[in-house]
DNA sequence: CGCGATTTGTGCCAGCGTTCACAAACGCCT
DNA sequence: AGGCGTTTGTGAACGCTGGCACAAATCGCG
């Protein structure tokens, strides 16, 4: 009945940048109206082995039964509850530009407990713009849209050059979390979280992959006929 | 001379993951005028440690000159040459909607190596719609276009329930690289290449760091003064 | 009530990735 | 030419992460 406690226990990184993918795994479980769910099968549901699986949830405290499995509905509450889902975070975007138009209206953020309190830029052009309910506000007004909004995390869709300098301007407003989607590598004192996000650096992963097979399968391949070279035992793919 | 040679050796999959921010490093440096740049700068400009970073680029053979540091130009052409860049790759964007929308005019995929040749969707009603020069054609369209554009790489930009679908019609199409925006796990043959982006879940990653400073600091900070709580020395922070 | 089937939680180990520390190599200056 | 400061490349230690395997726990059933 306690479940406030176990979570002081240090959880490894690793560990809690898994605990949202089985959420998501969990709440479709749950929509298809699983109510309890074997680590076997979570961990097919997410994309991990169910070794791995078990270890993670452990971590959280023991919320499996032996012989049963996992409850989805409590399971889904406790990392909810780990991940501190059950309040609201306000997010604020800035750079309301190609991408920044996308992420203001991209659905699944909403759907999982977000909510994009605030839309700023730099453009004054920009500023005045519409977007569903809320209306572009310029840059400066960043510390006082802070603190009415209750903004927790600021989310850079600026280009490169101007990314530093709103991650200064959030620090300095007190934001604390900041998801970077800027090609750039920002400078934020101790304290500060920042997740990047680099939509090309993903493709020329790939593009490393495709090239090691090129390598390796001398001449063929140039024309068509891909077909189905096997049956190939499918497998899930982790991020 | 040779430089063709060496990369047959296994890089690691952390390694090859930060080739792209060195390259990103190198860039802005070449275009500052450094012709030369030690691990030392190269690191800090890339958000690594100076020895991890001389260890990955050793792994792609020694280019790096003792006392003085890497040639920028030379480093840039054998880490595009590793990563496969030299040639152009082909992306088919399949699902044009919001995040469609942005990732087709995303000027940051261009500008390194890669040009979106193609625009899919399964509604009807989005089949025919302009962007800059293409026209978005139907996903059954999915085989004809592989061939014709010599598409290398999809990226899936659906809801989660077409995910799945999509991805097992690129592949059938011979595509073998997917980098899949949809909230969803995806199951492929041996030998095709998944990588996820999921946005939601940087912003749980956050709100899981979010929530652990609320524990450790009581009941302050409710209000707004934020303020800069010491001169906390600025640190750079990866990704 | 007891037994067997099932599944969790975890101790152990192997492999990978990161960091440290230093010898070897290089340029520059005298 | 030689010495000195600088920087690379790498061997070794360390910590983290993942996988295996199994004991413990639970349920269902006879």
């Amino acid at each position: 009945m306690d479940g406030v406690v176990a979570e002081f226990r240090a959880l490894s990184e690793a560990t809690v940048a898994r605990l949202p993918e089985y959420l998501r795994a969990l709440h479709m479980l749950a929509q298809a109206g699983h109510d309890t769910v074997s680590s076997e099968a979570l961990a097919n549901a997410s994309g991990v082995t169910s070794a791995k699986l078990r270890k993670d949830l452990s971590q959280l405290g023991s919320y499996g039964t032996r012989g049963v499995g996992y409850d989805v509905a409590l399971l889904v509450e406790q990392i909810e509850h780990v991940l501190g889902l059950t309040k609201r975070r306000n997010v604020a975007l800035i750079g309301i530009g190609n991408l920044g138009h996308a992420l203001a209206g991209y659905a699944g953020f909403a759907s999982r407990g977000f909510r994009i309190s605030a839309l700023l830029d730099a453009d004054p052009a920009r500023v005045g713009e519409r977007l569903g309910e809320l209306t572009v506000r310029h840059v400066d007004d960043l510390p006082e849209v802070v603190g009415t909004e209750r903004i927790a995390i600021g989310v850079i869709a600026t280009p490169a050059g101007a990314a530093q300098e709103v991650a200064n301007r959030l620090v300095a407003a007190g934001v604390r979390s900041i998801l970077n989607f800027a090609p750039c590598v920002l400078t934020v004192p101790e304290g500060v979280e920042v997740r990047n996000v680099d939509l090309a650096i993903e493709l020329q992963i790939l593009s490393f992959h495709e090239h090691r097979r090129e390598r390796a399968e001398p001449a063929s391949r140039a024309g068509l006929p891909p077909a189905s070279d096997g049956p190939g035992a499918p497998r899930v793919v982790r991020s």
